[in-house]
DNA sequence: AACGCATGTAAGTACTTACTTACTATAGCA
DNA sequence: TGCTATAGTAAGTAAGTACTTACATGCGTT
């Protein structure tokens, strides 16, 4: 039927997006993107002067509605206490890249296939999001409740846990084996994060930590935070 | 000129793994591949049967030839402290995967593309992987020297900070702004990993943790290690 | 030397691809 | 109601694509 341009244009791009996610760029074809859409190829040509230049009206148009970047911002702005802080950021960013893995593959695939718009990806989003996160750790380790590491490094890896967790489990298919609730998740990375994997003999238990309750059973219960109890799928270990 | 057949099959898989690793599978022709190879294309179907079964014995031969989880057993079979383990398995997996980033990309490749070799790929390498590290935190934690935390995410976490990092430095081409010494950015990693980055009041500094200086330098400067300073390219924060 | 046979090649085939052209249908407005 | 601008289509085209066929070449064995 018929559509306004605007409109048309809309579709094809919400529908390639959906064929680019899952079949790549060489593995989609244009007459698969217009049957999906249920028009003639050639309105393809008509509203996008190529293939390509299809696909980066798709990817621009979703790095833009994603926002995760202006997300990012708000949370470390948000002056929260920092284990907070941090713990809304794993959260955010597991739901949020959980939700739309669509955008995930298709820049992945962007990557991996095209150079000029994997850099100005780079640039926009990734590093941005480390120098974001970067300054935060470095602010905190001037009012003393960081250590002093190395900002970037210790941007990198902790984002690089969450990013990592989604990619396998959307990517990689991981979420068939086993699924985590985001939340708890988020809070279990969060306070590895904070606080190390070893023990110690003695530790400060002022701002960060449990909530008053044994540590080792607030990492691993989920039933510590009744109210998201229910949303836990299995957030347990079970190799 | 003439080859043996076995010769000529490995050359070609060598060459078309090149080929795919940097354009993909549909990206790649057959004839590109013979004449990058130096022979007519008919070659190519005399030793495979078809594209994708050429595919295949380029992924699964290299699998094989990486040898990653081997060396990862051999790394927590060790027995050293845990601190040195966690080092060295971090030192090991920043060059290996840097090493052979084609491997890499090509694993990207046909995990988004190829849902069985995803599925293969995935149980037979991450998750191995994961159990095997995580198993280590187990047994660490039984023994009182790691924290009692979910083994399966720690095993995620902190191979994730690791991987991520060879993502953005090799996929996303990170290391044209910025490049990191695998045994420096190791260490720091290992070190974040084990104490958090949280400051604390009073912390153990019995086993693990710096090397009799102050904590803070040994993180951030090189020149703490100075049989490996050298080798370090611009390992701190330059944003 | 001569035969057998695996390695190699040139020139195709059948098919798919992105993209075009020449045309029709319809909504909005005078 | 007719005019125009634009949404839509059917049926192409030229340039690939993976894969084949029919034939040439040269090495090892006897």
């Amino acid at each position: 039927m018929r559509l306004p341009a605007q409109d048309r244009r809309q579709q094809l791009i919400d529908t390639a997006m959906r064929l680019f996610s899952v079949q790549g760029f060489d593995g989609t074809t244009t007459r698969e993107i217009a049957e999906a859409a249920g028009v003639n190829e050639a309105i393809i040509f008509r509203h996008f002067s190529s293939k390509e230049d299809l696909y980066w009206a798709v990817v621009s148009s979703r790095i833009k509605a994603s926002g995760r970047k202006q997300k990012l911002r708000e949370l470390i702005a948000s002056g929260g206490e920092e284990r907070a802080v941090l713990v809304a950021i794993a959260e955010t960013w597991l739901r949020r890249t959980r939700k739309d893995a669509a955008l995930s593959r298709l820049l992945f695939f962007s990557a991996l296939r095209n150079r000029q718009l994997t850099d100005e990806f780079f640039r926009n989003y990734i590093l941005e999001s480390f120098d974001l996160l970067a300054d935060y750790f470095r602010k905190a380790a001037n009012q003393g409740s960081f250590r002093n590491v190395d900002p970037v490094v210790a941007a990198r890896g902790f984002l690089g846990m969450i990013v990592y967790h989604n990619l396998v489990q959307e990517l990689f298919g991981g979420k068939r084996y086993q699924q985590f609730d985001p939340h708890v998740l988020g809070t279990q990375l969060a306070d590895l994060w904070l606080n190390g994997i070893c023990a110690q003999t003695s530790r400060a238990k002022g701002r960060h930590g449990a909530n008053g309750r044994n540590e080792k059973k607030a990492l691993t219960d989920p039933s510590s935070e009744p109210a998201r109890a229910k949303r836990a799928l299995g957030a347990g270990a079970q190799s």
